[in-house]
Formats: C-alpha cells, structure tokens, sequence
DNA sequence: GCCAACGTTGGC
DNA sequence: GCCAACGTTGGC
C-alpha cells in the first residue's frame, strides 16, 4: 500500500465536502507529472489531504477506492483526449486529529523533503512510507 | 497585492 | 529543437 498527496483549494473542494459526499472522484488534473502520480495509483492506497491557499495544511486521510482511469471531465474531440488524463476516486477514512501546517512540514527534517514543500505547485505527490509515519506522528501530538 | 516557480505556447 | 513570452498557481 502506498501513500499520496492530494492537494485541493479547499473553497472548490475541501475535505468536508469530501466527508458529505462519501465519495468524490479526483479529477481535473491537467499536469503530466500529477498525471504520472495519478495513474500509479492502485485501490486501498492512501492519500493525505492538503487544503492550499488560506488554509496551508495537511486535514485528513482519504482512501484510493477506484486506481486510475480515464477521466469523464476531458471533453469528447478535444486535443486533451490523447493526453491520456486519468482520475481516481476516493473516500475519506479520517480526520487528522490535528492538522498539519505547512510551516511544521518545512521545519521537519524528513517532511521537509516532501515534493509537496518542494514544490508546491504539484498537485498529486508521493509520500514515503517514512514521511507517512512522521506525518501521523506529527498530528498526532 | 506581489512575486517566484513552473508549465505551456508560439515564433524562429 | 530552442527559447522568449505569457499565464497560472500558491506562498508570503
């Protein structure tokens, strides 16, 4: 099982909406390198949640349910059709009982290294297995 | 509101 | 194929 970052504008998608819907579908992504991250994910992967903009923290726990598969939103005919854009679905499994700042995964020695610090623009990110531990560890202080 | 980082586009 | 121009994102 492997362990992801999903970054979201939480006022278009928050992790409360995703806890109102039960189910959400991750799509949208329009990057290559998101794309790649995307398309290795397999079902019963876990994904941090991250709120960007005001909110700058890691929130919640979310579930892969459906690995990669092409993504409904790319319109029929469009030049987007050959690039290959895949989404995934995804449930919420949890809250973090603390969120996580970004300022703290800056001042973290192992969090620091996360692609999602280094750069912040990429919008689905592997974590490591101990970069996921640390993580918890952190929000669980 | 500004700016840096980065991706995309288009001219050559 | 290269590179300048431009647009977008996100942190500060």
């Amino acid at each position: 099982m492997a362990w992801w970052l999903l970054k979201t504008e939480p006022s278009t998608f928050s992790v409360a909406d995703l806890e109102k819907d039960g189910q959400a579908r991750w799509d949208g992504v329009r990057n290559y390198a998101a794309r790649n991250h995307l398309q290795a994910m397999k079902q019963g992967d876990a994904c941090f949640i991250y709120h960007s903009g005001d909110d700058k923290h890691v929130v919640g726990v979310a579930e892969v349910v459906r690995g990669a598969y092409p993504d409904p939103t790319v319109p029929k005919g469009s030049a987007d059709e050959r690039k290959g854009w895949v989404c995934v679905d995804v449930r919420p499994r949890e809250r973090l009982a603390r969120p996580v700042t970004l300022a703290e995964l800056k001042a973290h020695r192992v969090l620091r290294e996360l692609p999602l610090v280094k750069q912040s623009r990429l919008s689905v990110s592997p974590v490591s297995e101990a970069q996921a531990r640390e993580l918890l560890a952190l929000a669980a202080r």
